[in-house]
Order: structure tokens, then sequence, then C-alpha cells
DNA sequence: TGTATATGGTTGTATATACAACTAGAATTT
DNA sequence: AAATTCTAGTTGTATATACAACCATATACA
């Protein structure tokens, strides 16, 4: 049993809710209607469906069926997601700059967040990200190069650095912290911005097998970088 | 049948997480234990688990067991929440002061959100949120006085205008706009604050039965004021 | 001592069944 | 014509059962 009927009767589902076939106050098929299309029984057709409205994306309403939800669930909109990702989303040009490149002695916490001793050698790095040649994050990035050797070496005028890690190796751990404050004095002055851009989000993330840790902020946000959701009760 | 029994078993074990007797990565009940001590079916009992394992509250892992989580999701924090509650959580006195209240002609836009014609005579009342004497939410609220009457008759000195509207009408709609800005003009001016204000979030809430919209902006945020998650992966 | 193997306990998937609660619309009665 | 009742279809809850997959430990064997 490769995958489990009930995901495959819920990605059937949810395909043709993101293909527009069914749209937002649709009724969906009945159990009793999933249970003769795919020959299973009612407990596992109905499992699909359950799990669709636990995840928001349709409206179970007894004596009625099931519906597509009129409003998506938050929680997609806060996924741990790539930047150059996000920007090419929305079809304009991404570029990445290193601007510094320095060697460091760890710091207690820094040696923490990368499982080494403090004191130890790692490599700090500052990569800057451009949407449309406008810097929109900052970030700082650890690297031990004990393990990440092959990081250093990288030319990233032919690979971005992003491309580069998630290439080498997965994403362990993520944090966010969704904060308005003004841009610090530091970024400010190496972007060549005003001081009284607006920040948002400060995002910190470990792909511990590669020994890399990296603190973004992003900056100079817009309508384009927010965050919302909307509930209907 | 009153509330289900896999209802019961769920919160069972929900209560013994956030009082602390099963702490982050401890073990809870396996399902045929549930099964023995709620005498219920293995199916109901798997039910409770699995509900808490969607929620993200319980790692299941087969051949161990289940395990409470180390992180909680981030949905949790983003809550439609009270602001009067935030700032007793954290021991905070919190006041609210009515600004303005004016007579104005619904827009068109204002007149779609209460469900009456444009042109229609609505209030307008402007309220400043304190926490310890610190602004730190603006709210503009637009009030249908055919369905309110009540609420212009109230006395804010006695009851925070909060607190009436829980108790007369449920929320029944919102929405949450997680933005970094910059307070605008008009707040900045009234509440003698700097322009340079950073201010975080926008929420607009509706209560239909009372005919009350409510835009809120959440001003002056620092570190009381962020909303954040942890992954691991 | 070290390596297989067996075992008991755990979660995952799936079926068949039963009854309850709710809804809309049809059929019936008043 | 209007109000009531019935009915078919829907989701909600719950049980009993079966087998698969996985894990740690104990046991047996080499």
């Amino acid at each position: 049993m490769s995958t489990p009927r009930f995901i495959i009767i819920k990605n059937f589902i949810e395909d043709k809710i993101n293909a527009g076939e069914f749209t937002p106050g649709d009724r969906v098929p009945s159990e009793n209607e999933l249970c003769q299309q795919f020959s299973v029984s009612r407990m596992t057709a109905r499992r699909a469906l359950q799990s669709l409205n636990d995840e928001g994306l349709l409206i179970r309403t007894p004596g009625l069926g099931s519906f597509v939800a009129k409003h998506r669930p938050i929680s997609t909109l806060l996924e741990v997601r790539n930047i150059a990702d996000e920007v090419h989303e929305r079809g304009n040009s991404y570029s990445a700059k290193i601007i510094t490149m320095t060697e460091v002695e760890a710091t207690s916490q820094q040696a923490a967040m990368l499982n080494v001793a403090a004191g130890a050698i790692l490599y700090h790095s500052v990569i800057v990200h451009f949407e449309e040649e406008i810097p929109v994050q900052w970030e700082d990035r650890l690297v031990n190069p004990a393990l990440a050797a092959d990081y250093l070496l990288q030319d990233f005028n032919t690979i971005t650095p992003n491309a580069y890690l998630s290439k080498v190796a997965p994403l362990t751990e993520a944090s966010h912290k969704i904060e308005a404050t003004l841009v610090d004095q530091t970024i400010a002055s190496k972007l060549h911005i005003d001081t009284r851009s607006p920040c948002l989000q400060i995002s910190r993330r470990t792909w511990s097998a590669a020994g890399i840790v990296s603190i973004a902020t992003l900056i100079h946000p817009g309508d384009r970088y927010c965050l919302g959701g909307h509930w209907k009760i």
C-alpha cells in the first residue's frame, strides 16, 4: 500500500479546488458519492473530507454537505518560505549579493546554535536580497567551516546562496518573529536607505546538517510583504 | 449524547498539558490505555489523540507512542483576541477612552460592511486603548444606530466598550493584516506621538448582530506586541 | 561476546455496521 | 392555501475487527 487511499481522495479534491473546478461555495462530492467513485468504505471517504475540513479548505454541514470554504486559513500564509520563490511568483527579478565575509570567533550564543565550542572559528557573511534591484532582505549568515567548506568555495555569481543551501541540506529549524521596528543604523547606512524605513519580520533558520544559521530581516516592506488572515464565524 | 466522548478525552489530555502535568517530550497515554481508562473503543481514543496531533500539540510516532510536542503551533498565537484581556494577562492596567463620536453618512464601502443603504446615518466613534496610560491601540468604530441604539446610550465610564460588545453580540467576522507601517498623521497628532512610531497590525472586526464594525490599528508596538512561531523539522 | 530472531506494544490504514442529528423538499393533512 | 408530517440524503458519533508497519527489548543462537 504505497499512498493511503484517503490521501488519494484528499488530493483529488484539493487539486480540483486549486485548479478552480470547485470554487468557494461549491458543494464537493458527499461521503457516499466518494465511496462509490473510489470503491472505499464510508470511513475512508469521510477521512479525506474531514481532513480537508480540519485544514480549513472545506466547511461541512450536517444535512447539507461539504462545501469549499470561502476563506483560506491563515496558517498557509505563514509557511517557511524562500524569498527568491516569493519574488519570482510575483514575476519580478530577484538577485542577491554577498556584501561581507569575515572570520569570527563564536560567541556562546552562536556556538549553541551551531553546536560548536564557544570561541570556535566561524564565517560570518552578510547577504542582501533584491527584488527589482530594491533591497528587501538583509541576511546574516553564520557558517561552520568544518561542515560547510563547500559553501565557502561556491561561486555565488552562478548560483544564488539560497539555491545552493536548499540543494545541499534540508532546513531543520525555523523561527519567525513578526514585529514592526525601524531598520537599524548598520543596515540603513550600508544600503543607503532611510532609518525611517519600517521592517517587518525577523526570521532565524538553521540548516544543522550544513552547519549554517541564517538571521534574516525583511526590510522596506509594503503591501507585498504583509501577512493577513480572514475569519468568518 | 451531550459532549462527544472523544472530545472529553481530548480535553482531558489538553488540560493536563496546559496544567503542566504533561510537559513537552512526555509520553501521553497510548490508545489502548485510553480505551481502558475511558471504556471506549480504540477508534474513539485514537480520534482524540489524532485530533491533538493535527493541532500540533502531540507528535505521534509508530512503534513508540504519542508525545507532547516541544513547540507550540503558530496558529494559536494568531487568534482573534481582545486587547483588554491581553493587557490584563500581562498584569498591566487597561483603560479606554472615546475621543470622538460623530454622525456620518455611510459611504458605499461602509454601507456594504454593515449591510445598510449607502448614505444611511451611522455613528462614527474613535476609541483609544491604553496600557499603563500609554496608547497602544487606535480604533475606529462604525455603529448602525438602528441596531445599536443601546450602544450609544452606554456609560463607558462604568463598562469598557469591548466588554459591552462581547456581552451584547457575538463577533461574526474578523480579518487581520499584519504590516509594518508608520502611524498616520491623524493618529500621531491626536495622541501626541512621533510620526516615526511603527505600527504593526490592522484588524477589522464585525459584530453583524449589533450593527458594529471596528477597524483597529495597533500602535507603538514593542516586544510585547510581536507575533512569532517556531518550527523544528 | 556478538548477531539474529522473536515478541509485545505502539501507531497507521481500512472495512462493515449502527444509530443520531440535521436539512431540504416532497407528500400529506388540515 | 397553509400548516404539518414524512422521507431521502447528509454529516456526526461510536463500536468491533483485521492486518500492516514500526520500535525497543528480550530471547535464542552462533
